[in-house]
DNA sequence: ATCCTTGCAAATGATTTGCAAGAGT
DNA sequence: ACTCTTGCAAATCATTTGCAAGGAT
């Protein structure tokens, strides 16, 4: 388990215990929506408030802590930062699986955005199909 | 310049005059928000309704005629379908500037796709960065 | 003529804000 | 102690809905 402690005040944010049950959640699930983090967080701390929940991933998210992944025809749910990777995504269940991206897909996008002085800073690629439970 | 009520028609959607200018609007800006379509084609039908833009871009994304475009930290935009390619995003001004989907990267997605018993309907590869005009 | 679409107004849902009380360093 | 964060309630913004009147085929 990783220490979210640490993980927020060296992005300086002090470590509430409403942050850390976020961040947990987050875990937990690897990407988590809104409804669902709050859903989650009231269990252990059932006076928390939605607002609480807005403010923090919005800080979070710009303090470089979560990402958003935004996904079609649904709310976007967050995730802890972590290597560039690819999503895939389910339609049906709405599940979302990490993939490692591969040095190819990475240099062959980083080149497509070279070739038009567009100063490339991260990327989301997203695949969206049905995952293998839901196939059944 | 694209005949819209065809495309409508092909599509089993009435070609009424709120359809055409939406699908104008969109084409002309390439890659359009809901405030936008709203603003641009209430001058030149006053009596536009957000629940027309509403209903219509729902039907339109279910009938195949356009495909949303889910940015990070924004609202979504709307582009008229065409084949696969990539976005490059502007984090400055939201431009969304098409590229090819070189047929590397293509088939390197399907792989990781496969690999995982997803079956794969479509993808988007969004990259992040700051456009040439918004460098200087 | 028929069925689908529009515009309105109201309902609902999502997100943001201000502020006093409470918690972290 | 000091400053930042929380929870609440209200405000705001975004999206959806039902329905009578108008438009497309």
């Amino acid at each position: 388990m990783v220490n979210y402690a640490h993980l927020l005040n060296s992005h300086d944010l002090k470590a509430t215990f409403q942050r850390t049950q976020i961040l947990e959640v987050i875990e937990k699930y690897g990407h988590t929506a809104i409804d669902k983090i709050y859903e989650e967080v009231s269990k252990v701390h059932s006076s928390l408030s939605l607002a609480t929940i807005y403010k923090n991933i919005i800080l979070m998210v710009e303090s470089g802590v979560l990402a958003e992944v935004s996904i079609i025809g649904s709310k976007s749910k967050y995730e802890i930062i972590k290597d560039d990777h690819i999503h895939l995504i389910c339609t049906e269940c709405g599940i979302v699986i990490d993939k490692i991206l591969d040095e190819n897909t990475a240099k062959d996008t980083a080149k497509v955005a070279e070739g038009s002085s567009f100063s490339l800073k991260h990327r989301q690629v997203n695949l969206y199909g049905v995952c293998d439970s839901c196939q059944k």
